[in-house]
DNA sequence: ACCTGAACACCGTTCAAGT
DNA sequence: ACCTGAACACCGTTCAAGT
């Protein structure tokens, strides 16, 4: 009740307080460096990291932060915004290559990294249906775009060749991370016979093993594919297309 | 407070009852055909297609089948449950094309329709993340694969192949609906400043229409796209590789 | 300027109970 | 078998108030 725990509130007396020295905490006590958006978008991915998007909660990650979840909409306007920022952040871990004079090699590196981030971050591709308009993404797309230039593609041509292997890496990271999020969700014992009964249902699938789950040589089934679009996207592919 | 609201509580007569025939309605009350999950499916579909993914919610669902909140756990385990089966649902607008003699033209036409399907059901590609596995998909997939088989691809080229389409697909809808969602949420006139200012920073991205909302040829650009991943992906183009 | 606390209007899901 | 109602343990977000 008493303003000051420390006492029975009997008779007041300057003498009661021990002094600066012997107090616990600074009266201001500064818990951990002052909030901010990037913290905010720190943790934000490492409890997304380690729990999943279903996990992320304003609730939560202010707790993280060891603030109150109001706090949060100081820094942030909505949690789409976290969000949002959380996406164009991994992105940072896409190390732009350095050029070298293969533009082809330029680009197949900067898709091949973007595909390993979003694989590291399985959350990520899940969030695709908003626009990717952030600094980091927009980058990385300069400078496909700007290699691709380099081999020659101008204008439309261009257009298309970015487009399409944005639009691959984006479906390939998105289709494997979804594998990933089942078999983490225990889905182990019940859904393999899910998925024995699927394979009996389309053999020809199956036979090609699109319904087996990420196994080793994705990658380079995702190399190769890489290699077929990058052929098929490149000038010369383009002009002796067989339609308009 | 009465048990009956018909007529004050002042003496109980069994002549006060007028009969079955009065009665308004029949005591069962039957107010729509029974519940199941395919009209779960449809309701939910119709939500998400007015009102978008977030808008969502068991309760409204419910509301909208008029039933109670809970009824619906009776034919679904759980919300996911639900978003998975409307979205395999909506690939059930997805005609499968008669077979043609030539299998270019049945598998583009599918990767086409897929396009469209998803861009009717914008929602869609925020859905993506979780393994699609209905029977409306795999049935589609096979379809396409098996016009990819006729070409004379088999094995990993054929699993390479499929892979590559079907991540162009995703992925293209995905960019695209992601703008979709955007104007919906009147970002209007506050979007445009920042469109402006982006533009500015990525010239070269500005130059090719990439930070562009969709315009009437983004499906020239991506038939064209899709007519390059074709070629790069038809057997000869795989063969022809720079690559292992 | 930055953060807290209480409050509002919701959520998904479980479970006993009704018919 | 199928549905309701109450209840639980949460949500995102607003806003006045504190420092």
């Amino acid at each position: 009740m008493a303003a000051n725990d420390f006492e029975p509130d009997d008779h007041a007396s300057p003498r009661r307080d021990a002094g600066v020295w012997l107090r616990a905490t600074p009266s201001r006590k500064r818990r951990s460096p002052p909030l901010s958006t990037e913290r905010i978008i720190a943790a934000a991915v490492e409890l997304l990291d380690t729990d999943g998007a279903a996990q992320l909660t304003m609730r939560r990650l202010a707790s993280q932060l060891q603030v109150s979840a109001t706090a949060l909409y100081w820094h942030v306007q909505t949690k789409d915004d976290v969000l949002d920022l959380a996406l164009d952040h991994i992105f940072g871990d896409v190390a732009i290559p350095p050029e070298t004079p293969d533009w082809r090699d330029d680009a197949a590196e900067l898709i091949r990294r973007w595909r390993t981030a979003m694989l590291d971050h399985p959350w990520a591709p899940g969030l695709i249906g908003r626009p990717m308009l952030g600094p980091n993404v927009l980058a990385r797309t300069e400078f496909l775009q700007e290699a691709l230039a380099r081999s020659g593609l101008s204008g439309v041509d261009l257009e298309v060749a970015t487009h399409a292997l944005a639009n691959y890496v984006i479906g390939a990271a998105a289709t494997q991370a979804a594998w990933r999020t089942v078999d983490s969700a225990r889905g182990h014992d019940h859904a393999r016979d899910g998925l024995e009964q699927l394979k009996q249902q389309y053999p020809t699938l199956s036979a090609s093993g699109h319904l087996d789950p990420p196994h080793r040589d994705d990658s380079v089934v995702f190399d190769r594919g890489l290699d077929a679009v990058l052929n098929g996207v490149t000038a010369t592919g383009l002009r002796s297309g067989r339609r308009s």
